[in-house]
DNA sequence: ATGTGC
């Protein structure tokens, strides 16, 4: 790996030029501290490279400092294209279609809920499904199911799932236009039809945090996102479109391929199958797609139900009283069409975020009313070891990084590996004497979620801080975590 | 990530 070619362009900023290799249209660009830089997988220099030769691309392919290898794109990959030569890539997206994590606050604090929390956790376990193949307790007919795909969390307001203040305080309203059910797949139906409200398996989880008044960075910011009590319980959910988004990916992925000779298109990486915007395909794709971001941001709505019942049950508290309301909800896989500027006009592109978050800074019309002076929340997911971290949008996203920052702490270590190190049981005793106690359905797997087999969320977060794509508002820490 | 893979 031709390393030497990297050149730094600020601290944390390392460009890969055109010459790194034949076919590349842009540079590659890795937002990375120094210290991380060499820990960097030579496959993810690789697949953002191989990126940085697709048609139509604009200024830089980039990875984020959490960015690991994935399917074609890494995680942690953003790339915009031209709307007219770019294309469309499910690699680029991922199969979990938005995946991403809902942020809640509540009026309890930590030494509120401790003596009640192994209720709370069995409680909330009972409530949310999780694992592979679990299914939900709602029971939908087609549809039903299709107003979901179509309407997103705007089904939810009009069933009593949600809240005004839900629906205000997530990406898109909870809704992407464009969605429609009839280039979705019977078997992608079948699938997800019945998997609305759980929270699945792998890295995804429900975990219950609390604000540590000693690392909440920006008092101001955090109020605003209703972030006011020392030692504040907060809730955080990350989970995705389930089957039924991954479905439409391998759905799509096979029309792709049926119809590659005829695009034409140069990929360097079968796992980089794209069709170009403008193709009927690329066009049914997109409103697929759109159709899988709807239905996650009901599941994960559904599980914010969820967890208000069980909080309800185990406090014999009313709603007002525990205040358990959304902060926010931000989509990790996704792409949007959004409007920049490239060589001094403004021009549409379809940004692919995959394993990234949308960092919109202060002022665009698509942040919540109430937060538009300051900024989009960004919600980034850690391991149940170290936990999250909020953080708030900039301008200088919008001008860098097509309005992108990192969207977790970013595996170091396969699955396989982490699983040799530590036995589940083992892990799940090590965390309970620090005082996090974690429920899962499968306990073989739980190391492979360790805290060992993540970067130091610190460390990336100081990284896009640095950059300026985000700015520190808030940390929390783990004390109750479900995972799938 | 995923009714986890040739």
């Amino acid at each position: 790996m031709k390393r030497n070619k990297f050149i730094q362009i600020t601290e944390n900023i390392w460009e890969i030029p055109t010459d790194f290799k034949p076919g590349m249209r842009v540079p590659a660009r890795v937002l990375s501290s120094g210290e991380l830089i060499d820990g960097i997988d030579d496959r993810v220099i690789d697949q953002i490279t191989n990126v940085a030769c697709l048609p139509g691309i604009r200024r830089y392919a980039l990875c984020m400092p959490d960015g690991h290898v994935g399917y074609g794109f890494p995680i942690g990959g953003v790339a915009a294209f031209s709307v007219d030569e770019g294309i469309i890539s499910p690699g680029g997206i991922g199969f979990d279609i938005n995946c991403g994590i809902r942020l809640l606050r509540t009026n309890l604090t930590y030494d509120e809920i401790k003596p009640k929390q192994e209720q709370l956790l069995d409680e909330l376990f009972r409530t949310v499904p999780s694992g592979v193949g679990s299914s939900g307790y709602l029971k939908l007919n087609n549809d039903q199911f299709r107003q979901i795909m179509q309407q997103g969390v705007n089904w939810c307001r009009e069933n009593g799932y949600a809240g005004y203040h839900d629906v205000e305080h997530i990406e898109n309203r909870g809704c992407l236009e464009n969605a429609d059910a009839s280039v979705v797949s019977k078997k992608a139906i079948s699938r997800g039809i019945n998997q609305m409200g759980t929270l699945g398996s792998g890295n995804h989880y429900l975990e219950v945090e609390i604000a540590d008044p000693k690392n909440i960075y920006d008092k101001a910011t955090a109020r605003r996102f209703g972030i006011n009590l020392d030692n504040q319980v907060m809730v955080s959910v990350h989970c995705g479109s389930r089957g039924f988004g991954h479905q439409i990916a391998t759905d799509y992925l096979q029309v792709f391929d049926k119809y590659s000779k005829q695009y034409g298109l140069d990929v360097r990486d079968r796992e980089l199958m794209s069709a170009p915007i403008k193709s009927e395909e690329g066009k049914r794709y997109f409103q697929a797609m759109a159709c899988a971001a709807n239905a996650a941001f009901v599941n994960r709505q559904l599980i914010v139900h969820g967890i208000r019942k069980a909080f309800r049950k185990i406090f014999s508290a009313s709603e007002a009283d525990l205040g358990i309301e959304t902060v926010y909800d931000v989509a990790h896989n996704i792409a949007k069409f959004e409007e920049y500027e490239i060589d001094g006009r403004r021009e549409t592109l379809l940004v692919h975020r995959k394993g990234a978050t949308r960092s919109f800074g202060p002022g665009r019309a698509e942040i919540p009313e109430d937060y538009r002076d300051v900024g989009q929340p960004v919600i980034v997911g850690g391991s149940m070891e170290s936990g999250s971290a909020l953080l708030c949008g900039t301008t200088v996203a919008d001008h860098e990084t097509f309005g992108s920052s990192l969207h977790g702490a970013g595996r170091t270590m396969s699955r396989m590996k982490a699983k040799k190190i530590m036995r589940g049981d083992a892990l799940q005793d090590k965390l309970r004497q620090k005082g996090i106690l974690v429920k899962t359905g499968y306990i073989r797997g739980l190391a492979e979620e360790a805290g060992y087999a993540y970067k130091n969320i610190d460390m990336v977060v100081d990284a896009v801080d640095n950059i300026g794509i985000s700015r520190k508002v808030a940390r929390f820490y783990p004390i109750l975590n479900i995972k799938g």
